[in-house]
DNA sequence: TTGAAAGCGCTAACAC
DNA sequence: GTGTTAGCGCTTTCAA
């Protein structure tokens, strides 16, 4: 039962700055200056320090560095919508690729994002060394936003916390959305366009459903709206048929602002007799890449993730390192791809706004 | 230009521990004590030093408390495919899942998961204080583990990893999986089963073409396999469609084993030629929740990510915690949910594995 | 050019 | 019961 035994297996004790320091015969001052590049060194100390480090396989400890520079370049991330739910954002496209260009921006500016249920409680993130905390797309009534302002972490969420103190907003521009949608429509002729939007307290829907209002008041159209219980295929779906079955005239353009699968949309105006773009054309709000393959290909409006977790992390950067303190926002354009389901009559393809 | 003045407004420092204890008459011990529960404290003090920080809006700081012991509870979340597209595993429905209910697992037992892209470099988890790291599905020449293991952080990925010290598995049953799908077919009669796979180099998909192989023949079947460039929709369908083209003989039974959209692989058939399920029987690997909603509804096989998950956390945590040394390895069973798609002759939904 | 020492904020022995 | 003190591992004045 010596060191040596095999009963007795340790977990080797990891190797420390001092440790290093001794077996180099130096000082953990040099040794870390040598390590960080910092500092006047002779080169062949600096030299020997690394080499020394690297043979004994030193790793500087995370924490401890954390503790000391007083920022762990950590940032919490939350999806607000359906807290009932808090994990189903990730299998909405949209919020699939918010999510990967949130966490590979991030990374690229040093730092990494730590997953948050919606709807999570103080005690999921108060033992976590947050530096800030991203909340996309709150629901009307979210804690969170307060616990986390309350705690002093800086939020950054979209352009429901304008002006609270240490909030910051990004935004996808919800006016642009339906504007560029409903006037495509109207230029294909389309008299009779309907909506479908997912019926919830999330800022952007919210002001969907305004901004048809508005439109269709401006243009002397019908309004045509149907709220779906909720997100998800089975709803949005169903609220479709309803959209297409409903009312005495049919309509004869359809705008789907929920993350329903394109493919579906088609199937279902198809059940409904509807020849598309003969006698309706389609659009949906998607990021899901299957509308290019369906047979019309599907008119996609892109709200554009990468360019809003782009703009996020930039705001993020310039609060956190360069000390902006003042409430500031971004609000993101959307990109109209304009595919055969919305053509009445044939032409190329076309991008209505900058890529990504 | 005094302390108050509104121009020079700083970020009023944190409160801290040393804080809380001048403000209530306490000493730092009595303070910390009080608000962990540990300790032997008269209720009345215990009660004051929290008020005390409550009032002062007391935080601990969750570095300090790391570097104190030893162990951040972060846990690393890589997943390896498609290292030039490192984030996009995301918008798989599998990996979306798996990421979530992990993500919920770990939040469960007290961990956060940190997102890191594919292919991730040393530099980019480094300095982040992380217990473990969880890799999914690495590619065959992934060298993120080796350098985990090297730099001692235990980790936990599929069964490719089996045998290295401080490494640890959860997978799929891929053979049971075949195995699954396939006798399912040839009890509905078919004799012409083909088989879509990605070329990828992920053990599951490498796994899952020798077992195709196996069973082909061990029945005395024809070796219909198609493999597609890539995951995805475009290639997938593309090699659907190979696969229902090839050949003098049409086949009479499709596995798709890649995450591509039901309701494509579904009109890809169609547009062959085929009644689904009259001509062709059709079954995907997939989580994707549009399978039920199509006419007819398709078969799936499902992976269970959340089982996976499960599997994976409790892994985690029984070597973090109850220093569980010796590799050790869980294989999850999957789930084929029998829809229309795949039954010749109409009978009830069936579900031939336990849920999840 | 290098080293000693202080201290980031917290918890846990160990005294009192 | 409550307080004093010693670190956790690192970076950084500051002195030599």
């Amino acid at each position: 039962m010596t060191e040596d035994s095999r009963l007795g297996e340790q977990p080797a004790p990891r190797v420390r700055l001092v440790d290093v320091a001794r077996e180099a015969g130096l000082s953990k001052t040099t040794v870390s200056a040598a390590l960080n590049g910092t500092g006047r060194l002779s080169p062949d100390v600096r030299e020997r320090a690394r080499e020394t480090a690297r043979t004994m396989g030193y790793r500087p400890n995370a924490s401890a560095r954390q503790l000391r520079a007083g920022r762990a370049r950590l940032i919490g991330y939350v999806v607000g919508e359906l807290a009932d739910a808090p994990w189903t954002f990730l299998e909405s496209p949209y919020f699939a690729r918010l999510t990967g260009a949130t966490a590979a921006t991030a990374l690229g500016r040093g730092y990494a994002i730590v997953l948050l249920p919606a709807g999570s409680l103080q005690s999921e993130w108060s033992t976590l060394p947050l530096d800030a905390v991203i909340v996309a797309d709150p629901v009307a009534d979210d804690r969170i936003v307060e616990d986390l302002l309350a705690a002093r972490i800086p939020v950054f969420s979209d352009r429901s916390v304008e002006g609270r103190p240490e909030a910051h907003w990004v935004d996808v521009d919800a006016v642009d959305a339906v504007h560029r949608t409903l006037d495509h429509f109207a230029a294909q002729g389309a008299r009779r366009p309907a909506l479908v939007v997912p019926d919830s307290t999330t800022r952007f829907h919210r002001e969907v459903f305004a901004a048809h209002h508005d439109w269709c008041t401006a243009h002397g159209l019908p309004e045509l709206a149907v709220r779906a219980a909720e997100p998800g295929n089975g709803p949005v779906v169903r609220a479709v048929e309803t959209a297409l079955g409903a009312g005495p005239e049919r309509p004869d353009a359809l705008f789907v602002v929920a993350e329903a699968s394109p493919p579906l949309v088609l199937d279902a105006a198809r059940r409904h007799g509807y020849d598309v773009p003969g006698d309706l054309l389609v659009a949906c709000i998607s990021e899901d890449e299957a509308a290019v393959h369906t047979e019309p290909p599907v008119t996609t409006l892109s709200l554009r993730p990468g360019a809003v977790a782009e703009a996020g992390i930039e705001l993020v950067v310039a609060v956190l390192e360069h000390g902006r303190r003042e409430t500031s926002g971004v609000l993101v354009p959307v990109r109209l791809d304009v595919r055969a389901s919305s053509v009445r009559h044939p032409q190329p393809p076309n991008t209505s706004s900058p890529p990504t």
